[in-house]
DNA sequence: ATATATCAGAGTAAAATACTAGGAAAAGAG
DNA sequence: CTCTTTTCCTAGTATTTTACTCTGATATAT
């Protein structure tokens, strides 16, 4: 019942980008470098999240990524499931196969488990995620 | 995000004992011929239910597997937290080192589906299970 | 040109997953 | 007392997933 890393960090990026945000492109060394992850790793995660159009990319100095739409236009299950997959709890739920296990009582379990992850992650927008960020740090150091 | 087949099969395996229990013991090769599982498999998973307590065994002929408690005693969450250990989505939540890292705002959202993932499987009982599939496969068969 | 970035794809060590295999030990049945 | 049944215990193993790393090509502002 993981979240796996690659997910983790996603999030963090998506949320670094939206936080740090001031017009120019933001580079996977600078994002790296604040939340002290791996240049490369991120750099291979940000790659889905340019692919998935989530954000989009400039090459060449001055280059980076800045995300694609407004932050309240991503919900935290979209950026996990963009880069995780399904989240359900168990493979049956994705699969149309497996008709008769459908109504078995142990199914029930794994689909109100399933609702309930479905209902926290998308119910929480990147925005919600800036706007705490920014009641913690404070907004002294914009001016 | 996924539970794992240890902790699915486990389930099935207590829901299995719960369903078929008439006073004696059930063996695993008769829940692996009804489930249609891995004999080996199951009787794995099934060693450390006996190690924790979860379910009585007997030795030899005539022996088997039991539930320890009622049905009533058990939820979903005791069962897959003793076979997959913490439920929690993300590591950072269990260790109580991490301390900075537990006021971001990106640990409030694993917090939250922590909360709605042990919200589900902790409020649902072996019971209810067993009740749910008697509804479902009717009383007929009790003579 | 050159420094700075992304883009693309391969490689890889370690851990987790999902089993399988073999034999010892206990206990009831004949 | 022996045979069969069943759990108990430990080891092995193939496959997949995870979490990265490495190398080099390509684009772009200065």
């Amino acid at each position: 019942m993981k979240v796996s890393t690659k997910g983790q960090y996603a999030l963090i990026m998506m949320l670094d980008l939206a936080i740090n945000y001031n017009g120019e492109y933001i580079t996977i060394k600078s994002i790296a470098k604040r939340q002290v992850l791996s240049e490369k790793y991120l750099e291979q995660i940000m790659s889905t999240l340019v692919k998935t159009k989530f954000v989009r990319s400039g090459r060449g100095s001055k280059g980076g990524y800045k995300l694609a739409k407004e932050p309240s236009c991503y919900t935290v299950g979209n950026i996990l499931r963009t880069i995780e997959g399904s989240l359900s709890p168990v493979a049956a739920l994705d699969d149309d196969i497996n008709v008769q296990m459908k109504d078995s009582v142990t199914f029930e379990v794994w689909e109100r488990l399933n609702d309930a992850i479905n209902n926290v992650v998308d119910s929480i927008t990147l925005e919600e995620l800036v706007d705490k960020h920014m009641q913690k740090v404070g907004y002294e150091y914009i001016i």
